[in-house]
RNA sequence: GGUCCCAUCGUCUAGUGGUUAGGACAUCGGCCUCUCACGUCGGUAACACGGGUUCAAAUCCCGUUGGGAUCGCCA
């Protein structure tokens, strides 16, 4: 048994879906589980919605994911070269008119010299006798009068499959990964067609079928909306005397219970997660939820996914995406999985978005993000969260100050000023590690504080707000720990200074 | 309407003939506490309905209801 080859064929028309993410994910996935191949390709023959743009996107997209090809293009421009290349559907055009033509000569499809317009014509008459309008015409399909005839004019015509079987009692089935044995009439599909008769462009089942024939694909995984497609597939897999792949149908991502997730209805496209600092895995340890799940875990790494993946773990039944669901698991992800180097490093383009220009390595940076990391659901929240340590001055918050720095308070702001001098360490990479240092430095100021005869919950705010310029942050020996002696001595007696002020000022 | 698929707390789910139907998130309340978080303890909350099969059904079968997909010379 050879290894599982398994495909993303995203259609280039916007920017990475959380539902084609979702797709490319469980093909990935079982791509790498099993040692197999996990091969991309660009679904771009509908050259009115394609761009470039959108194919950048994808890659962008599927990068930042995580989720790497073994096959498929390098980038929008160079096919990459793999062994079953092209991977752009746009440059294998010849081969599907060979296996068309191929398919007439063997009798499975034929030329059909009806233009569209006829079968319109055809579509209105029909609609016309049922007394109802075009668009509510349903269940109908053209037949063609060119179906059992070998005719060859000099007309475009275009080539459609011999699926119509009205008189057939046949049953179309196969056993889906996901959905188990589906069953479908024979007589309930349609000729298809295979290319049209003026674009050279393969229709969407064709392409499909001749490329995944040819880039040798093992396992088709796809959303649900594709279980419809499979019966004529199955037909063409046939007609071409190929082998069968496994097929698997993944239930569908939903805005509520009767309403598919469309672009309309918020973050759906990744690129957005990127920007609003979500983290891969931690948007991946959502979306596999729709679909997947292992026991009561919902936190979980690429390399977790690939060891407990498995398809008997895999649900029928679709799912209503929550986007507020989908934050709470981030901001665990980002307190409980990743780590402090990893969030130290991409929490810099967000600091910097804010103007504050940390490089990676930064003294402060690790010990900052270990202060925050229980309290941001995103990067940018985490930026959010730290932007005090790295400015300057911190940006007070003038309604606390107001309240918060009188005149009573200034002698212990200057005191406490004295304390973190000499009681605050310097601290580099060799210091002991953080949550020590944090314990002695509590006990010190609790100390100094008795000794000074304060009380921690009336100075604690305004200690605070001299600190970081607000009312809500880590505990105060973490941010003195942070910003060194120096700095927090800095920030306490400007704080008290400013205390003396406000008396001068009533 | 035809064809196909699905159905456990608000949400995601565990459960594969015998469970007080479990968990997570959300929600509500307590604790912790220098603030906000985090953490922690506890509460509310579900097998869509109706028939079978069986000593026994959330679990198997049938039907009903509800929901989804699809019915293009789109993908």
């Amino acid at each position: 048994m050879s290894k599982p080859r398994l495909r993303f064929a995203p259609s280039p028309t916007g920017s990475l879906h959380i539902g084609g993410a979702r797709t490319a994910l469980f093909n990935w996935l079982w791509a790498r589980k099993s040692g197999g191949t996990f091969v991309l390709r660009v679904e771009d023959t509908d050259v009115a919605r394609n761009t470039r743009a959108s194919v950048e996107a994808i890659f962008t997209a599927l990068r930042w994911l995580g989720l790497d090809w073994d096959e498929g293009p390098s980038d929008a421009d160079d096919d990459g070269g793999g062994p079953h290349g092209p991977y752009f559907q746009s440059k294998r055009v010849a081969l599907y008119r060979e296996y068309a033509e191929r398919l007439v000569r063997s009798g499975h499809a034929y030329r059909c010299y009806c233009t569209p317009e006829d079968e319109d014509i055809a579509r209105r008459a029909e609609a016309d006798r049922r007394g109802v309008s075009v668009d509510k015409l349903v269940g109908w399909s053209f037949v063609s009068p060119w179906r059992d005839k070998d005719a060859e004019l000099d007309k475009p015509y275009a080539i459609k499959l011999k699926a119509f079987a009205p008189e057939s009692k046949e049953l179309i089935q196969w056993k889906d990964l996901v959905l188990g044995t589906i069953k479908i009439p024979a007589n309930s599909l349609r000729d298809e067609v295979l290319i049209r008769s003026n674009n050279p462009m393969p229709l969407y089942n064709f392409g499909c079928v001749v490329d995944d024939h040819t880039m040798a694909i093992s396992h088709v995984i796809r959303g649900n909306d594709h279980v419809i497609n499979t019966p004529t597939q199955i037909l063409l897999y046939r007609a071409l005397g190929a082998e069968l792949p496994t097929f698997g149908h993944l239930p569908m991502l939903m805005k509520d219970e009767s309403t598919k997730l469309s672009k309309r209805d918020g973050a759906v496209g990744v690129d957005q997660y990127d920007q609003q600092g979500y983290l891969p895995d931690g948007l991946l340890s959502y979306l596999v939820r729709f679909g997947w799940s292992f026991g009561n875990e919902e936190l979980f790494t690429k390399a977790k996914l690939v060891e407990l993946f498995d398809w008997s773990r895999v649900s029928k039944s679709n799912g209503i995406y929550d986007f507020k669901k989908c934050r709470v698991i981030n901001q665990k992800f980002i307190a409980k999985i990743a780590t402090v180097d990893e969030l130290s490093k991409r929490v810099i383009p967000f600091l910097a978005k804010r103007e504050l220009l940390v490089r990676d390595g930064h003294p402060r940076l690790i010990d900052a993000v270990t202060t925050v990391k229980h309290r941001a659901d995103t990067l940018a929240a985490l930026a959010d969260e730290m932007d005090f340590y790295f400015r300057a001055r911190p940006v007070i918050d003038e309604a606390a100050a107001a309240q918060l720095f009188k005149p009573d308070v200034a002698d212990a702001l200057d005191a406490l000023a004295v304390f973190a001098e000499a009681a605050v360490p310097e601290r580099d990479e060799r210091s002991s590690p953080f949550a020590d240092a944090k314990t002695a430095l509590e006990d010190a100021l609790r100390k100094k504080l008795e000794a000074l005869a304060l009380d921690m919950k009336v100075i604690g705010q305004p200690v605070r707000l001299a600190l970081s310029g607000r009312t809500a942050t880590p505990d105060l020996a973490s941010m003195m720990l942070v910003l060194g002696p120096n700095v927090s001595a800095l920030r306490l007696r400007d704080a008290a200074q400013r205390s003396r002020d406000a008396a001068a000022a009533t």
